[in-house]
RNA sequence: GGAGGGGUGCCUGAGUGGUUAAAAGGGACGGGCUGUAAACCCGUUGGCUAUGCCUACGUUGGUUCGAAUCCAACCCCCUCCA
């Protein structure tokens, strides 16, 4: 393999996106030639995208960036099957309704990533439920069925590992490589889509939908997929303690993406930064050599950069003021989560605990208290030593606001109303 | 369809009649240290209107003073056979 000449590959490889290809150089040589179209499927499972996803964006965004053109596919077909993979138990049905809202929330986030449009180079969305909905069983597998063979099939990792393991694979996970493999051939002949991306979990379905693009169309299709990403510390991306990551704020708030981003482990700094941001290499390695606590400044540029694409560069500038308020000067945010309680409740007195839980910090009271009896419960910055303690409108500080921690780092307002 | 094995808290996994809200580990959260790191040490880890009450060991019944533990039926999963 030489050196790529394209810059879409050439950046691909630089920040580590690729892990493998079915063929690198002819799939340089096109990308050197022509506008490529190319695809990555997301399914519809949720009215938001979270930060496991990113990486997946951040292709289609390079994509787009390197002026080739970005097609999202949404599963609106397979969501309604569902993919059993990497799952153990079985995903709740969704219905039409929930589906449809799914795809119009999840469009949303790509909008922010992806500049969408009728021209050469823009985004555009698919849903392959308007293919998958009207096959007809029998004319599919004679039509393709017959193309795909099991002796292959229980090659790929996905189902070889399955069976070595002696784990069930059931016949409809089994054929879910048989529908991502016919959309590919379906995208090829309606947008003339070459390439499809994916997580290096999906190589074998990639791979065999460019086999079908071959035997049915003598066309050569390419497949493209990068690292499955988990922290240093060994945990996928996106997770947090309250929950996903997720890419919109009426899910998750700027600050708290913001700050999920801040607290990226020391490892991972450069490497995110290469993935999750658009900044140019060459700053990357002078970030990413910082040592110790100057860290810190390379965290703080990912947090704003991550969020200035997801969320806006305002808000990322507002997230990153909270935080200083907040961590900095031991002081506020305005951006800091906050609940309204109103003004008569806490004039006769609410308890401390009580207060916590309501703020969102914790889940229960129960778990409230226990926080304060172990010293992690503060009430502005003052750490409440009494489970009874009352929160009065004596605690409400000058600006107007009751600052509540459980712990260091999360922290919310309780704003009376 | 037949034979066998199994379903325990966020996860893994002990527990085979009472002192079991259920060992142990992981994870998570909190405290200490620190850089809003890592590593390490310590603590916590079902809910509540809380010296008590409620819910919980696949589901529903039963035996018993008393069941996660015994019995029956059902559901689901796995292995082998057809």
């Amino acid at each position: 393999m030489t050196e790529p000449k394209s810059e879409f590959l050439q950046a691909a490889i630089a920040r580590g996106f690729l892990h493998q290809c079915t063929d690198l150089d002819a799939l340089d040589a096109l990308a050197c030639r022509e506008i490529l179209t190319a695809y990555i499927g997301f399914d519809a499972t949720a009215d938001s995208l979270h930060a496991g996803s990113l990486v997946p964006i951040m292709l289609l965004r390079l994509l787009q960036r390197t002026g080739h053109r970005p097609l999202v596919l949404m599963g609106g077909g397979t969501t309604k099957v569902g993919d059993p993979s990497g799952k153990d138990t079985q995903r709740q049905l969704l219905s039409e309704a929930a589906i449809g809202d799914n795809i119009a929330g999840i469009r949303g986030v790509f909008e922010k990533f992806l500049t969408f449009g009728n021209g050469p180079t823009d985004a555009f969305l698919a849903n392959n439920a308007e293919w998958l909905d009207s096959l007809s069983y029998i004319d599919f597998l004679r039509d393709y069925g017959r193309h795909f063979s099991v002796n292959r099939m229980l090659g790929f990792d996905s189902v070889k590992l399955r069976l070595e393991r002696e784990q069930p694979l059931s016949f409809l996970e089994f054929n879910y490589m048989v529908l991502q493999s016919y959309d590919f051939l379906e995208l090829s002949r309606r947008y003339q889509c070459r390439l499809q991306m994916g997580g290096s979990d999906q190589w074998g379905n990639i791979v065999s939908g460019a086999d079908l693009g071959r035997r049915l169309d003598q066309v050569e299709l390419f497949g493209l997929t990068s690292p499955l990403l988990t922290t240093a510390s060994g945990a996928k991306m996106g997770k947090t303690a309250d929950g996903a990551v997720w890419l919109n704020s009426e899910r998750l708030s700027a600050y708290e993406y913001w700050q999920y981003w801040r607290n990226t482990h020391d490892d991972d700094v450069g490497r995110f930064l290469k993935l999750f941001t658009d900044l140019p290499l060459d700053e990357i390695a002078r970030l990413e050599v910082l040592q110790g606590a100057e860290l810190n400044e390379a965290k703080k540029t990912l947090a704003h950069e991550a969020t200035k694409l997801c969320h806006g560069e305002t808000a990322a500038l507002a997230a990153a003021e909270t935080a200083r308020k907040t961590f900095e000067e031991g002081a506020h945010g305005e951006d800091l989560p906050s609940v309204d309680v109103p003004l008569s409740e806490i004039s006769t007195g609410i308890l401390a605990y009580e207060l916590i839980r309501r703020a969102g910090l914790v889940a229960s009271n129960g778990e409230a208290r226990r926080l304060i009896k172990g010293g992690g419960g503060r009430i502005n910055d003052l750490r409440i030593e009494n489970e009874k303690t009352m929160v009065t409108t004596a605690e409400v500080n000058s600006d107007g606001v009751i600052k509540l921690s459980a712990g260091r780092k999360r922290h919310a307002l309780v704003r009376p109303v």
